[in-house]
DNA sequence: TCAGCAAAATAAGTTAATCTAATAAAAAAA
DNA sequence: TTTTTTTATTAGATTAACTTATTTTGCTGA
């Protein structure tokens, strides 16, 4: 029972002819006699009247051509949503970035790339680095934007922009005036983490280490614009990539202060599905991206 | 594209496991994964997303569930309809009998087949003889009662009662009381005729022609009972069946007078179509009305 | 009624599609 | 990582579908 007998079914009960049918679906007249003689074996009736000619339908044909216009519908409308939904995935970019990232560094690349493919929607959405990966793997993204990627045999992972990491504290803040910190100074100060799972916590909670400072972690977030917003009333310091804290350092909410001891950075990456077949506009989108790392 | 497929198909999506699809259908687990690489190159696209365990349906895949869903939705009722009707078919016998024939023999028999199979809806539908000999050979009827019946290559023809002709008049008409009549008496008597195409005009045409009577047509119908009426109102004279006025004499208001030359008989016939496959009920019928033949 | 014709059914052989079994590859779990 | 489970791939076997040739069947018109 394929849909093509179905067809084949329709075309003979309007055309009321075996061999015409036969010539307009490319077959012998024989195949379309076969044909029917397995549709009538396999409902146990049978569905044309053969001792008239032309041939006519019986009541258990009109009702198998009622289905079969129906069925052969549903299923033209099936082809026509897939054809929609692939012109549409092929114009069209799916890109998931962690908020830091995301919101501060993309809408540079975006502009440059929407200059080379105006007619290529990028669509950007934010997620966590958990998310992120979810999605990259089921395919529901095409491009995704974490800090420090980690690496993942089904994935392929480039270089993004290495951002640079700053104190980032309230103007009112007794660093905030330095021209430069030493990260020890953090020692026992009140600070403003990102939740645990985070990966740049653990990158930033890596650096304490190395430097043995403790500091008094009051509050946890898993974004980076609350933890400026508590950075911002001082309820505490925090280490934050400068690219993240542009807008507060225009309008002096947040003061940035340079870390004297090493140039400490957080990297970022791109990352794809192994394996994954982009357009010839998301292989230029990433190319873009990798260039200024 | 068969509809198996798209059972197969909805299986996976809802087991999430090419190997438990494979189980329910009694098929290799080879079998699936080559079904649906098929099916997506048919399509082309993917539909499950590959690289994630369980499976998962792309966009593409769900669009292609939900259109299986509604064309196996479709089909399914289309079965349904077919075994209601299989079901109808084979409890009940399709009879197209003509009026004369049908309504004046026919209970006695219906009556006693009846008795033999309660539960067979025996239907009864009056026609002309051309329509009833179309209705056989296109088997919207079961078995046909025509009078005078004509051979044909594709029909099966049996006996059926042969009926007395009398010569049927008002009981104002000077023959109305003679115990018996001489043809010869119809010469240029008004006559009221079946038309032209009417097996029973040609032979009544033909019995008059034997005795060489020309009788003065007044009018022409197509059915007895109209012929009836005008006879009642004596409007002219008519030979007609006696069992299609049993009614009239008994009420009065038609006389039917024997005619002394020969016993006129009208052959009257069951018809099938030549290898109709009866059900046993209608093989029983038609023995029940061959043997009083 | 009966050839003669056109159209469908059937038979036999070929081709194409589909299956199974075995094995490789990949993802998930340990 | 290694092991286990699950899916993909390959090759050979089986089954279904098609084609050509032929027979049968229904229709037509003398």
């Amino acid at each position: 029972m394929n849909i093509e007998m179905l067809k084949i079914f329709c075309d003979l009960a309007d055309l009321r002819s075996f061999s015409k049918t036969a010539e307009k679906h490319l077959l012998s007249q024989s195949a379309i006699s076969q044909q029917l003689a397995q549709l009538e074996l396999s409902h146990k009736c049978q569905l044309i009247n053969r001792n008239r000619r032309p041939i006519e339908l019986t009541k258990s044909g009109q009702l198998l051509y009622q289905a079969s216009k129906d069925i052969l519908e549903r299923y033209e409308q099936l082809q026509n949503e897939l054809r929609a939904l692939q012109k549409s995935s092929v114009s069209r970019i799916n890109l998931a970035a962690i908020f830091s990232i995301g919101m501060h560094s993309l809408p540079d690349y975006i502009k440059k790339f929407m200059a080379g493919y105006p007619n290529v929607n990028v669509h950007i959405e934010y997620f966590s680095a958990v998310q992120i990966y979810e999605m990259i793997l089921s395919g529901d993204a095409d491009i995704g934007l974490v800090a420090i990627p980690k690496r993942d045999k089904r994935l392929e992972v480039f270089d993004f922009e290495d951002e640079l990491l700053v104190l980032a504290c309230s103007p009112k803040h007794p660093l905030a005036d330095k021209a430069q910190v030493d990260i020890h100074k953090l020692q026992f100060e009140k600070f403003i983490a990102f939740e645990k799972d985070v990966p740049t916590r653990i990158w930033i909670d890596n650096i304490l280490e190395r430097y043995n400072i403790n500091v008094r972690p009051v509050m946890e977030f898993d974004n980076v614009e609350t933890i400026k917003r508590a950075v911002e009333i001082n309820l505490g310091v925090s280490i934050l990539p400068q690219t993240a804290i542009l807008q507060e350092l225009g309008s002096g909410t947040i003061k940035a202060v340079n870390f004297s001891n090493e140039r400490f950075i957080r990297p970022t990456g791109i990352i794809i599905r192994k394996g994954k077949f982009l357009t010839q506009a998301g292989r230029y989108l990433i190319e873009l991206l990798r260039k200024k790392s």
